[in-house]
DNA sequence: CAAACTGATCGACGTATGTCAATGTATGAT
DNA sequence: ATCATACATTGACATACGTCGATCAGTTTG
């Protein structure tokens, strides 16, 4: 089951703070899926890979080595990430670059609680 | 593999924001692990169940029923997050209260980012 | 002590998922 | 056209995980 299209479209809509009130089973179950896709490794280094490379992305090329999967997986997981909404993929010529969508990284942050008080 | 104590004792010490810089693999892991506990409807539920309850604390024997799953899932969803630090657990007579630990959730919120500009 | 109740543990089962080798599919170079 | 390159897709496999029924353990009441 790795249809994780969160609700990719409206990218403020998704999930009232998890402290706030009770979820609903669909609530939970969206929210869940969303967290699912940053539940694995590999997928937050290719994340993070992609956010601090120069420029603020990255070529597929660049990753499959940094990483230690193999080309495949890698493929795999950057399919993920993009349907998550997490990643934009851009083909250009016979590369595959990636960039960051950082208002869905900050939708789930928010869904965690309020802001947190940064010194 | 459910050893997910993602390093409860030193609460503030964890994670650095994905965004920020590469994660090595040992990095990845243990952000992974964290969020894989919040990566479940059910636990999600029980987490806001506890977080919005009367007093900030709930008993398990009331958790069972709304969250529509079994006794025996919802105290194994408990422990898991009693584990990883989300949640604690407190036995009164018969009964279990759980508290959240709202540091926790910070920690992870954090690792997702800067703090974000709430309207 | 016995009965009742709350919650934890165990065992089993079905499904989901991360991984890789092999293959397919564009795109660019010779 | 032919070949090489970069990435996606497919198939297979092992493992992880959510779930429940049955049972166990501790606590309170009669």
């Amino acid at each position: 089951m790795y249809d994780l299209r969160v609700d990719v479209k409206p990218i403020e809509t998704c999930c009232s703070p998890v402290l706030t009130a009770p979820l609903d089973e669909r609530e939970a179950e969206e929210l869940a899926a969303a967290f699912k896709v940053l539940a694995d490794p590999a997928r937050l280094r290719l994340l993070s890979l992609v956010a601090s490379a120069p420029g603020g992305e990255a070529c597929a090329c660049d990753l499959v080595e940094p990483v230690g999967r193999s080309q495949p997986t890698v493929s795999h997981h950057m399919a993920v990430l993009v349907e998550a909404g997490l990643l934009e993929r851009e083909k250009r010529g016979r590369w595959a670059w990636y960039r960051v969508v950082p208002e869905r990284l900050a939708v789930l942050r928010d869904a965690l609680g309020p802001g947190s008080a940064r010194s």
